[in-house]
DNA sequence: ACATTTGTATGTTTTACAGCACATTGCTTA
DNA sequence: TAAGCAATGTGCTGTAAAACATACAAATGT
């Protein structure tokens, strides 16, 4: 997908604006690529204006106690990056990573701010977007806080289907992360992902095959999620 | 201090509103007082309108696992409560409870929206006080997943500082809690948060008489807290 | 005035999980 | 194709913090 496409995107924020916002938009934006592993911002930077992944996966991470990594976001098309900080005007709390080679657009910050001023629907859409993220960071400070291994693990791997679907075998999440990463996600070791995984894979719960996982029971993993 | 007054009151959200603007608030406000314990919204809740604090202290909280809850927020005058599940046209997804004898404000959903589509400064003060929330939900996130007992409840002490500050004396934390609530905010149990705090007075970092909590050596408390 | 609940305090036991160490597999890239 | 390195897998050990138990003080109600 390309910039122009999420702009017409029925899908995307920008489905509230008018044809001559659009093209304003389609005037002013830009597009980089960030190869798999790519750094796209980083805590501590200051944001430059809007980003939106038009092709790819991203992970946003918050460094922790030692330099450990807490995973606050997994990204898609057509998903808004860093934009917490650019309306808080903050730098950036958080470092942004491709996980899969990605194309992001990107438009000024006083464009964004001319739209907004100009378009209360974007304003209000913006705003429910925020209100809903908002909701999901409290619901995980209490899950990642409250729930034991596997219960953050289920989790996890729901979320994970949750934000990013299916292949077309109706059963492998469709992204493959490493298992420091799933740990990162889940508050835990890498050691301690690779083990629950296990035995989440002994129990018939989901299947492995290298980073291919298949969820094959989804009402246990949800009870398991659930149970805490 | 009363609706009226927040209205008026330069700190709060509606200094960019018009004097029509501020009359309309003005004319669709309701008030209600509530007893210290006694509880505004609970979760599950489906928000009627858009509620504020012009005299008390209120705690957001979540049920997590086995009903423990975990303190999100602690809210003051003139600060809004219950607008996350307005904005995010979700039911509630905590439960406010008044800490002080509270009076509370409300407006309608309609009037409100009225006015965000009316005045795109109040939607740009909407948008950026989620981002400073998100930001901040974030970091809880972080730190109480990743620092330690010590950490969270020097974290926690400075946060209720920051939040209610000093009385007269520039020392005691202007707000007066139970050692449950201190746990719930600071994710531990609560004979562990009164362990804690009585290592801290032994240690002269903190005072302690019953409720009231001095500190006495901030920097000490901030290096806990950093340390983790 | 007494009983009952609620909050505070502290000691003991148990356990979930982090932190290693080390083996093994699977990618790079030279 | 091998060498090197990163990612994965597994067992063992130590420990932070929960869970449990008990005691007492202070509110609260009757």
């Amino acid at each position: 997908m390309t910039c122009e496409e999420c702009i017409d995107n029925k899908m995307s924020v920008f489905s509230v604006l008018s044809p001559e916002e659009k093209d304003l938009l389609r005037k002013n934006n830009s597009s980089h690529h960030y190869k798999k592993g790519e750094i796209i911002f980083k805590e501590g930077d200051k944001p430059t204006g809007l980003l939106w992944i038009a092709e790819g996966k991203v992970k946003i991470f918050k460094e922790g106690v030692g330099g450990r990594e807490q995973i606050v976001r997994m990204a898609k098309p057509v998903g808004f990056i860093g934009y917490r900080a650019l309306f808080a005007e903050e730098h950036h709390s958080a470092t942004a990573v491709a996980i899969e080679d990605s194309n992001i657009c990107t438009i000024e910050k006083e464009t964004i701010y001319k739209l907004l001023r100009s378009n209360a629907e974007l304003c209000l859409s913006i705003i429910k977007a925020f209100a809903t993220e908002l909701g999901f960071s409290n619901n995980r400070t209490v899950t990642l806080t409250q729930k034991h291994i596997r219960g953050r693990l289920a989790e996890s791997l729901i979320f994970l289907k949750d934000t990013y679907g299916f292949e077309d075998d109706n059963s492998t999440i469709k992204i493959y992360l490493s298992r420091e990463d799933i740990a990162n996600l889940s508050n835990m070791t890498t050691s301690n992902a690779i083990r629950t995984l296990s035995t989440f894979a002994s129990e018939d719960v989901i299947g492995i095959d290298g980073r291919k996982i298949r969820i094959q029971d989804l009402q246990k993993l949800e009870r398991i999620s659930e149970l805490g």
